[in-house]
DNA sequence: CTGAAAGCGCTAACAA
DNA sequence: TTGTTAGCGCTTTCAG
């Protein structure tokens, strides 16, 4: 009795040559140089290739050819009680960005007992990947350093260091904090907090900075006491971190690191007994799908997931044909999401 | 100059059999069946191969024995707006359950104007991957119809319509809907309103079919005007929805469908001037991390994702090396996860 | 514009 | 226990 495995060959290009009454080169012609056919044998083989459902094996073609059209996606270990939130949206436009041009997301994780360099390099070294993509990068990430001293394609959702090849694309992060900063500064707010999370991570450091920013361009109240800082994702913790800063002398607004924060700025506010909008403003960023149940419906800035991801893949293709990292970095504007929150 | 390409050749069995003064087949041996060969031989063949970073090319590998080590993960475009929340935790667990048994998971996603059996077909046909893990399905899902009838191994997190195979696991809803109504009734609830969404997905259908259940079981009131259906998947139509509910013949307590829809719950019962877990119980479904945000903290029903990723896994690898799928779907029982939405 | 030859890197089957 | 032979299905190169 056949084997599952043997059974499963399907239609190969000998077959479509064969029923064309052409050589195999030529089936092939139709499919990857179609320019270089007469239009009639074009078109008989174009049709019978449909016809018999024949698709190239990938594995013959990517051994032949060095070409996988498979991107890497790396991803770090999620933390389950607290999962990234961006990671499912940022997975969700690269997998469209990619499929757009032909690429398929490989998720890539290391092993137990292996570390992320490990991990990228099997991958390489077994050439089941023509690129990398990777997010949350920190600094002196190891899988930079890896990729890049390795010499193997690779984009980054996140600024890369300088040194490093500029392979990447981030949100303006900066100047969408200093837009925030600007909007409350307009209502008439001169007593703003910033919500913060452990600094180290390069886009809440970036976070800081447009805040901080955005309180000298206006002007505003510059006091260190009003940058706290949240100790973990917890919510509990979160929300008693903000409580003891609204039972100080109370900002009138908190500018929060992240949507996640700001819900704990809520709790806080009604624990409080405070009404977020009118005795409290309170802005987030990211704008999560999961924040439309705050009342009153929360500002924030909301990512340009799928244009990153759009120019990240394009970036990507052009090292992996061309070899050479594009000279800096891109970044891209964040929308405003102005809503209720931070008062009429 | 060479191009990018023809660059990245990397180190061959070739290379490796030279250097070790043996056969390509001896190092072939070394790492698919190490019990043929001499210890000796297997430790300085060994060493070699570590030394030399000598990593199989995954495309000639898969290209001579026909597998692929990969598992393709279908997944239906996700809205943005309302990201299926468990695509990312079930990805989650997916990637990590594969990955201990060496297989990737790539993500395939219907280009445009595809619909998912053609996209399915192009991954089966350009052998691309060994199997495929489909979650969230439908009755006559055009994945599974297509799937079955190519005769390609795949699993699916949720129930297949009997007549096909039953390579699924899904986790025992009926009976944690029964459990969750058995702890209203416990606590004295007699009255219990169930919030569901627009039918037809069986998911959505057993919680229903668990809760009548439970209904039946504990004696309680069973009035259709108990069941109500929210409009869309938009927090503000889920709010009004329960609002409208909560100002005719109160229930005392409201089984949602889900968490997303216990948030609904939640926000109307505020606007109604009703506390949750005083004057209304609420419980959810899927423990998802938000729900710790809310006051008071939800009850829920956690899956078991990463025991279901294991089951659908090894049911997987079981087809693809027999050819032969399950007799029977497996169920596995849901954590009640109980906290102060349903009172002391 | 089309065909023939060669070989990508690996492992299954068999021979020694 | 190890080596030899063959060829997976495709595309590159070169010849017609």
């Amino acid at each position: 009795m056949e084997t599952r495995r043997s059974r499963e060959r399907g239609v190969t290009i000998e077959d479509v040559a064969r029923a064309a009454g052409v050589s195999r080169q030529t089936v092939s012609n139709a499919l990857n140089a179609p320019f270089r056919l007469k239009p009639e044998t074009l078109e008989k083989v174009t049709a019978l290739i449909e016809e018999m459902g024949y698709r190239p094996d990938q594995s013959a073609r990517s051994l032949r050819s060095g070409t996988r059209r498979i991107i890497a996606y790396t991803t770090t270990e999620d933390d389950p009680a607290n999962p990234n939130p961006l990671m499912g949206g940022f997975l969700e436009a690269l997998v469209a960005a990619a499929g757009e041009v032909g690429y398929r997301i490989l998720l890539v994780r290391p092993r137990p007992g292996q570390d992320q360099a490990q991990a990228i390099e099997e991958v390489i070294a077994a050439r089941t990947a023509d690129g990398f993509m990777i997010a949350d990068v920190l600094h002196d990430d190891p899988r930079v350093i890896h990729l890049s001293e390795r010499g193997f394609p690779f984009a980054a959702f996140g600024k890369i260091d300088p040194g490093r090849p500029q392979s990447w694309v981030d949100v303006d992060t900066v100047q969408a904090m200093i837009d925030l900063v600007g909007l409350l500064a307009a209502r008439g707010h001169r007593r703003i907090a910033f919500l913060g999370q452990a600094a180290g991570l390069p886009w809440m450091d970036d976070r800081l900075e447009g805040f901080r920013a955005g309180v000298r361009r206006f002007g505003l109240s510059t006091s260190a006491a009003l940058e706290i800082t949240a100790p973990s994702d917890d919510p509990a913790e979160i929300t008693e971190a903000v409580r003891r800063l609204l039972r100080g002398n109370r900002p009138s607004a908190v500018v929060a690191d992240g949507d996640w924060l700001a819900m704990g700025a809520y709790m806080a506010a009604r624990q409080e007994g405070l009404t977020v909008g009118a005795d409290l403003a309170v802005t987030g960023f990211n704008d999560l799908p999961v924040t439309a149940f705050l009342q009153p419906a929360l500002t924030t800035v909301r990512l340009p997931l799928r244009r990153i991801a759009d120019a990240l893949v394009s970036r990507l293709l052009q090292i992996i044909d061309t070899g050479a990292a594009p000279q800096a970095g891109l970044l891209l504007p964040g929308e405003l999401v102005i809503r209720d929150s931070i008062g009429g």
